[in-house]
DNA sequence: CGCTCTGTTGACCTTGATCAATTTAGGTGG
DNA sequence: CCACCTAAATTGATCAAGGTCAACAGAGCG
């Protein structure tokens, strides 16, 4: 730690950066982003999303361990991922961690922060990661003129909520091991979305990480790993992920989430 | 069960009712609701109120156990409960529930419906519960004429987005004692917010419902609530609750939720 | 080359789930 | 009003899942 002391650049009045990335890699409008069908812009039209586009701010890359923002900061803005990936966490008072969720290209963070004009959460990169900052009074401004977005904004949430509702079913009773599986079931849809390999991954999150979110030891989750591994379900190197048997961890997470899109046919609607 | 087969009454086509309780009865404008500091009028002024008024809808209440949705209902409104209590929950394949969430009047439901459009929970009446029901398409072209009426909703779903976030924490990492400690105290905060008391309720919900939503096995429950009177921290019989200890009960709780109102000074902001 | 951080594996123990037996309350019908 | 029935709650005894403690092994970095 500390060599890159400066953190929290982002919340810093701008400046100009004259350094590793250059501005202009940086200036990416929406209507270039492949991540447009996924993040906020879905749904809007063109001339619209140039009204979108005025108000996103792109930084410079966050480097691994830097924050976001922290605990108690004043919300400004909500942030979507561009590249990378961040945690979000909470610390409780005897200074133990809770990672509430881990957010990959195309998703929002910083919802939770609406109601209460500040963070409840901080957020911190796990790698490397680029992320365009969202302005909240601009977005609410300009919701109020798109219908569109307003749609978009208010689906984004419930999203969010619904995912919330899917967690807590995983937390309140599920096994170990379902409860893994179904993280990675999980994690694999979400890179699908993306366009990346739905198969075949690296986990930016330690062991820790991973356990503490589903309030498991990080001793269960390796072991785990390696039953799995053992069970020919997947294969593990370190941080490299290959699901060998989707269909069988699927099971295994005693599934039926309405969120994830399931493999299956649908039986009701 | 069955003497009462109708249910679901309230998503029929709206029917004259000269029953039990008249129309006068139940036409409460939201300038009149006591609640209306909690749930959506909040910060919107008057002539406003007036067209909010004008699309909810109030219906003659639920009877215990009759359903107001049911999971993958066609998503049409979201609804406030005025008197009364809900549970949500979902079923999974296995046929087991899991219950997601208990609402008390002035609080809202049906919001993580807005995303795929159908409810992914079912909502059930723990006793008699009125409910106003507000729907949605006329709620969203609403609050794009009126800016307090789309920040207040931004608002609420926010804080929604930070109650489960808060209960994934005491799902992950928190003890049996603590669970039932921090749902206590959870409900105490929102009993007092409505102006009931704080320190003396009744619980609608049966054992196994706060053992379910806890993730506890109802025995558990059951023990800790007359481990908890033992100790003199508070007084069950059978629904009714006293809280007699609040502050060892809050302390027991491993508390710090930023969600609650905390009783003592915040340490940092 | 050694230090530290992350991950893996093993041994043991605690918490709370499960199974089972009663008790109590509330609702129903004679 | 009482006897009965069912659902909810309590309490006890047992057991297993997973947490905790501890030792060790690689990987990455200075």
């Amino acid at each position: 730690m500390g060599f890159l002391s400066r953190e929290r650049v982002l919340s810093m009045p701008t400046r100009k950066l004259e350094s590793v990335v250059s501005l202009n890699d940086i200036r990416v409008a929406c209507k270039a982003c492949s991540l447009k069908e996924i993040c906020l812009p879905v749904g809007i039209d063109k001339d619209d999303l140039d009204h979108l586009d005025a108000i996103i701010d792109r930084k410079r890359p966050l480097a691994r361990g830097e924050h976001l923002f922290h605990v108690g900061d004043n919300f400004q803005s909500i942030y979507a991922v561009r590249s990378g990936s961040l945690k979000t966490y909470t610390t409780s008072e005897d200074g133990q961690e809770q990672v509430m969720g881990f957010q990959l290209p195309g998703e929002l963070v910083g919802l939770d922060a609406i109601a209460e004009n500040c963070h409840p959460l901080a957020a911190k990169a796990l790698e490397t990661t680029s992320v365009c900052e969202i302005p909240f009074d601009e977005l609410e401004k300009l919701s109020g003129q798109i219908g569109g977005l307003q749609h978009q904004l208010l689906r984004v949430m419930s999203q969010e909520i619904r995912d919330d509702e899917q967690n807590m079913v995983i937390l309140g009773q599920k096994s170990a091991e379902q409860r893994l599986a179904a993280f990675l079931i999980g994690l694999s849809n979400r890179f699908r979305r993306r366009g990346f390999s739905a198969n075949q991954f690296n986990l930016s999150m330690s062991r820790s990480d991973i356990g503490n979110y589903l309030g498991l030891a990080l001793e269960t989750v390796s072991r785990l790993f390696t039953r799995f591994q053992n069970e020919g379900l997947l294969s593990v190197d370190r941080k490299h992920i290959e699901l060998l048997d989707r269909d069988q961890l699927y099971t295994f997470s005693g599934a039926h989430c309405a969120a994830d899109e399931a493999p299956k046919a649908q039986t009701e609607n």
